[in-house]
Parts: structure tokens; sequence; C-alpha cells
RNA sequence: CGGAGCGUAGCGCAGUCUGGUAGCGCACCAGUCUGGGGGACUGGGGGUCGUGGGUUCGAAUCCCGCCGCUCCGACCA
């Protein structure tokens, strides 16, 4: 993508109403723009990103078995009401009439609408379990949306639901969920610790949140040094393994971690010193055991192997995609700009013409783009050296290919890791090596 | 939902108290010089001062209503 045609905004100065540092980098590279109170129109540098998380995420869900579906964003009150929850759920639901003065609302959530499906195709206990997510924007009317995408009212979120036939069953596939989304954010660069939560609202007995320590983060954590120092979520391979999964489950959660609505101070003096770390954290996942709480309510059963009916036993698996890319702003910036993890990174590289209408960097530049072709941008803006610098360090691409006349006329670019700083002059060939990993 | 603020050019702000031709910086456009970390100079364009009403000879400024947005606190992917 060259530059000089490109939609990519960035600005100079923050916008008044930004206070936290994610909110005011995704506003001045140009990610997302405001549109209300906690709306936002992603730019084309945002959509990348967050389709680079949407695709980790959708890799890892159907890795650990689930099957994407797409369910719309706008609901029939009817079956809230047949849950119990539409009188329930309060003003965070955003309600709706149509023309036919028919109650209607935008799903905040997709518990009943998913069991409404599954019960209308599931004929036995031979068609469970089953795991079934979607990626869609919901929406939930917040008194108060801050924090630009962490906090908005309408945001993109990963939601599964699984069913199983018995509570040991729906237990593994909570394990199973447990692991995917550990490895989720270990491939987003992200330390997610996982802790127990409370069930709140949705229900049930199981309930784990996954929290991204930043300094920034809105409520304080504490846990255990062990959850920094190995590859939890690299101990499961086999998703139907069902010994191994409950045995790692069973060793990651005996660790302490909690977030301080949850904190047992003993507990934690208990850890030797060294060990204990204290926080703040982002919730970016949490994921729930409810039982038969909608499929009681709503009347899903099937028959079992001994001809009588079964509820199903369910649980649901969250992951706030949208806010994910604040956390990984909050988790990877400098006073420069975003440091994207060249997993999510919109493009891999920028390439830097220091000096447009040069022929040998306009040459070096021409064969970096097309050699690299959808993964870089190149800057060929005739803008002076330090625009582009500053505004390549804003945007956080991993690499910066710079092409400047002294080192063009050697045939030689010199590469720059955002992340570290660390600048080597190598030739086109070894620098299109190191940017493609 | 309790408390506190703010709406003036794309962004950041002054002007409002004390009414009198709407300003500054950045950004933008043209030109010249410059050319490895947001450069300099010259010239230029851009505003129903959130909105509706009221007071007044005259309202960005005073009064009333409405709308939008933000911050602090209690709640949430």
């Amino acid at each position: 993508m060259r530059l000089s045609r490109a939609f990519l905004p960035t600005l100079k100065e923050t916008p008044a109403e930004a206070t936290i540092v994610s909110h005011r980098l995704m506003l001045r590279a140009g990610l997302v723009r405001q549109t209300s109170a906690g709306i936002y129109a992603w730019l084309p540098l945002g959509w990348r990103v967050l389709q680079r998380v949407s695709q980790i995420v959708r890799e890892e869900q159907d890795r650990a078995g689930a099957q994407e579906v797409l369910m719309p964003t706008i609901q029939s009150a009817e079956l809230w009401r047949q849950s119990g929850r539409y009188d329930g759920y309060g003003k965070e639901m955003l309600r709706l009439i149509d023309r036919h003065d028919r109650e209607m609302l935008y799903g905040p959530t997709n518990e009943e609408m998913i069991t409404d499906i599954f019960r209308s195709y599931a004929k036995s206990y031979r068609d469970l379990p089953r795991n079934l997510y979607h990626i869609q924007w919901k929406f939930r009317d917040e008194v108060r949306p801050r924090f630009g995408v962490m906090r908005g009212r309408e945001f993109l979120m990963k939601d599964a639901y699984s069913f199983d036939i018995t509570a040991e069953a729906a237990q593994h596939a909570y394990r199973q969920m447990f692991f995917a989304y550990l490895r989720t954010f270990q491939r987003l660069g992200l330390k997610a610790v996982p802790m127990r939560a409370d069930t709140g609202p949705i229900g049930g007995n199981l309930s784990h949140e996954f929290i991204v320590l930043a300094e920034t983060g809105e409520s304080a954590v504490f846990f255990d040094s062990a959850f920094e120092a190995s590859d939890w979520a690299g101990t499961v391979t086999d998703y139907d393994d069902i010994p191994a999964l409950k045995s790692g489950f069973d060793q990651v959660t005996a660790m302490y971690a909690a977030t301080d609505e949850m904190h047992d101070a003993a507990a934690f003096e208990a850890l030797p010193a060294e060990r204990r770390r204290e926080g703040r954290g982002i919730e970016v996942g949490h994921i729930f055991y409810f039982g038969t709480k909608y499929s009681a309510a709503m009347g899903l059963s099937v028959p079992g192997q001994d001809g009588k009916p079964v509820i199903p036993e369910m649980g649901s698996y969250g992951i706030g995609v949208s806010r994910l890319v604040g956390a990984l702003i909050e988790a990877n910036h400098d006073e420069a700009g975003i440091i994207w993890p060249d997993s999510v990174a919109p493009y891999a590289a920028a390439i830097l013409n220091l000096k447009q209408g040069d022929a040998s960097t306009d040459a070096i530049c021409e064969q970096l783009h097309t050699a690299l072709g959808d993964n870089a941008v190149y800057d060929d803006r005739a803008e002076r050296a330090g625009v582009k610098f500053a505004d390549a360090d804003l945007m956080g691409f991993p690499w910066q290919a710079i092409v400047g006349p002294r080192g063009a006329a050697n045939g030689v670019v010199e590469l720059k890791r955002r992340a570290t700083g660390e600048r080597v002059e190598v030739s086109v060939e070894e620098a299109l090596a190191r940017i493609r990993g």
C-alpha cells in the first residue's frame, strides 16, 4: 500500500477526549474514529488489526473443535422472555420497536438465540457434544462508556456456546475453551492470566476471567509468578485427551490468581514473597459453565441413551475482540507510538523512502514494495524524513525498511526493528528475508 | 445512576467574567529554499462560535430550553 494513495490519517496532537494511552494512540495512528459515545468506526489500519486478531481467535476456536456460525445482531424479545432475562437484563439492553410494534433488541449476548437454534436441530444425545461460536458485534448500553474501544457500547465479541449431555462432558468442553484461550492470548503476544471469577448474572458455578496485565488496567490483580514462568498454553496439545486436559487444567488453576473482588489475602500471603505479583489488568476473556440454566428454561432436551429426555449442560465463552486491540496497545507501546506484535501487525513493515524522486532510493523502494506486496506500506509521500520516521513509529509496524540515498547507492537498506530500536544495514534480499521472518 | 465540566476551522486552544467587524498554534493549498527524527520563509483557503428561543441598537459573550460529548465515583466482554 502506497501511503500517497492510502487512507491512513495520523494526528500530531491528541484529541482532548482521550485519557488513556491506547485510546490516544488509536486516535493518533488513525485506527478508529468515534461516532457517538462508546461507538467507533474502524478505519483501514484499525480494521486490519481487528481482522488479524479475529483470525487468530477463529483459528484457535476451530482447533479446539468449535464451529463458526454467524447470528444476527437484532433479536426478538420473545426469546428473552423464554429464558426470563428480558425483564431482568436491565437498561444495558438496547430495546427496539419495529414497524409492527414488535419488541426487538440489539443483542448483548447470544445464549437465548443459540439455544433456540440448537434445540431446533438436536434430535438425540448423539448430536452432542457441540460447540458453536460466532464473532459478531454486540451492544451493551453502558452507563458510562470510556477508554475508547476498551469500554465501548458497541464492541466485537467472539462468543462460543457448548452443549453436552453430562456435567462431566460439559466441564471437559470448558477446559477445551480454557486452553484455547491460553493459546489465543499467547499467539497475540499477550500475557493473560486466568483468574477464578464470580459467575455474575449469566449464572452457573464455574467461571474464569482472562486478564491481560497492563499498568492501566481497570482491576487490581494478584497472582503467582509461576504464571509468568511457564508456557501453560503449550502444555496440552490434544483437545480430545480428557485426562490430560483435566490434569493440565488442575495444574494451572491450582496456582493463585485473583482479581481484587475475589482476592483471598491469606492464601496469597501463603506464597513465598518472591512469587507474589500484584498489578493491574484488563479483562479480555470470560468463560462460564452454567449447567442447564438456559436449556431447562427454554425447553432444550434430547433423548438420552435410555430413551429418556436429557437436558443438555451448557457453557459460554467470550473474548472481547475489539477490546483486545486496545489491550494490545496498552501492553505494547512507547512514547513514540504503538509497537505491534508480529502476529497482529496491520503490515509487517513500512518502507521509508527518505528521498522521494532519487533514482536509487526509488528503485530499491519499488523493489521492496513489489516483493512484500500487501505486507508492507510504502511511504512514498513527498515528506521529510522526520515525518516518515514519526508516522512509522506511531503506527507501530514491526519493521522499518529505511532507504536513504547514502545506502541506496551501495544497494544497502537500513532495517529497524520497532520493538527494540535495533538497526542493521543489510542487502535488499536480506531485508526481505528478515521481514518475512 | 450520583457528582463535576465542556461544546469557537480537521486537531489543540484563546476570546465569554466586563456585549461592539472571530483569533492563535498545528494541519491544509501555492511557491522558494531545504533534505536522515514532525525544517524555514512568503503568500493563501477554510467558521451558520452545538442547537432553538429570549434580552439588546448590537450576542461566541447575558438569560431559558434542548442536543451532544468528557471526567470522577458505583457497575460490565
